[in-house]
DNA sequence: AACAAGACCTGCATGC
DNA sequence: TGCATGCAGGTCTTGT
C-alpha cells in the first residue's frame, strides 16, 4: 500500500502523539511478520522516549533517547493508527505502543508483509534494509543528470525500473504511473532511452506527484488510513491508476486509458499521450 | 549483471 | 449461499 507520500503522511501524524512521549508499554501480540520481531523487541523500547520520526524512502525510523532506532515498514497493507490506551486490539493488530500520556499507536497489518526492526543511530544507514536505498526523490540532490546515470544501459522498462528502490527510493506502483503519465514517457519505454530532457521532465513530474500527493494526505485505496484515521484524498486526483477504459484527461479525442501487466504488475497508461 | 517470475499472506470483489 | 478464482499499494529470492 504506502508509498512514500502515505508513509509520510503517516510519519506527520504519529509526530504528536509520540514524540516527547516516554513509551509505557509496548505490547507484541504477533511478532512473526516479514521478519521476526526480535524476543526482546518489548523490552527495549519500554521505558524510551521517543525523540524523532524520521522516514527514509517508505521506511519510518522512529528514534529514541538512548540512540535504538525502531525501522518500520508497512508493507502493502499495514497502518498506524492512533488510539486511547485501553482501546481493545483490531483483528490484525500486532504490536501496541502505549505511551505515559496515555495515548496510544496500534500497528495493524493483515497480510504481515510489514516488518519492524531495531538497531542505532549510528548504524541505521549501514542496516541492510535500507543500505541499498538509492536517491530521495525530493531531496535536492536527485535530478535529470541523476536519474539518467542511473539508467544508463538499462533495457528494462522504464515502468520497471522506477519500481527498483536503488534507483529512487519511494515510487510504488500508483506514484510511477502517474509521474509517467504527467511526463507524458511510456511506461513500455526502455530505460536507457530517458536521458536529457526527457529525464529532467520526469524529474520533475515525479516531484510534483508526490507533493500533490503528500498535500492531499496520501491515498486511499482499500487499507491506507492517516494515523488519525482519516482518509488521505489523492486517489480522486489519478490520472490514470486503476481508471483502465476510462477516458484520458488530455480530453483528446479516443484517448483511452489502458492496462498491461508489467513484470507481474499493472501499469495504467494512456498511449496517445504517452510515447 | 540484468531481468522475469514466483513467493510471502490475507481480504475482498467477482462470477458461477 | 457457497465456492473458486483473481487481484491488491511491496519487497525478496530464485532461475534464466
Amino acid at each position: 500500500m504506502p508509498e512514500l507520500p502515505e508513509v509520510e503522511t503517516v510519519r506527520r501524524g504519529l509526530t504528536g502523539p509520540l514524540v516527547g512521549h516516554c513509551l509505557a508499554r509496548v505490547i507484541v501480540r504477533r511478532g512473526d511478520l516479514r521478519r521476526p520481531l526480535p524476543a526482546d523487541f518489548a523490552e527495549r523500547l519500554s521505558g524510551r522516549t521517543v525523540t524523532a520520526i524520521d522516514r527514509l524512502a517508505k521506511y519510518l525510523l522512529f528514534r529514541f533517547d538512548n540512540g535504538t532506532v525502531l525501522i518500520a515498514h508497512l508493507g502493502m497493507s499495514g497502518r498506524m493508527v492512533r488510539a486511547a490506551a485501553g482501546t481493545p486490539p483490531a483483528i490484525h493488530t500486532h504490536v501496541i505502543f502505549e505511551t505515559d500520556a496515555g495515548s496510544a499507536v496500534h500497528f495493524n497489518d493483515p497480510r504481515r508483509f510489514g516488518l519492524m526492526a531495531l538497531t542505532s543511530d549510528n548504524r541505521v544507514h549501514d542496516h541492510e534494509l535500507v543500505r541499498h536505498l538509492g536517491p530521495e526523490p525530493l531531496d535536492g540532490a536527485f535530478d535529470g543528470a541523476v536519474l539518467s546515470a542511473a539508467l544508463a544501459g538499462r533495457a528494462a522498462p522504464i515502468k520497471a525500473l522506477l519500481l527498483d528502490q536503488r534507483i529512487v527510493a519511494g515510487l510504488g506502483n500508483i506514484y510511477v504511473c502517474e509521474s509517467l503519465y504527467r511526463s507524458r514517457i511510456s511506461p513500455r519505454r526502455r530505460g536507457a532511452s530517458v536521458a536529457g530532457a526527457r529525464a529532467h521532465r520526469l524529474v520533475t513530474a515525479i516531484q510534483e506527484v508526490l507533493n500533490d500527493a503528500i498535500a492531499a494526505g496520501g491515498s486511499s485505496l482499500r487499507d491506507y488510513v492517516q494515523a488519525d484515521g482519516e482518509l488521505g484524498y489523492f486517489q480522486h486526483g489519478f490520472a490514470v491508476y486503476d481508471r483502465a477504459g476510462e477516458a484520458c484527461p488530455s480530453g483528446g479525442p479516443d484517448h483511452v486509458i489502458r492496462r498491461i501487466v508489467q513484470s507481474n504488475r499493472s501499469t495504467f497508461y494512456c498511449p496517445k499521450c504517452q510515447v
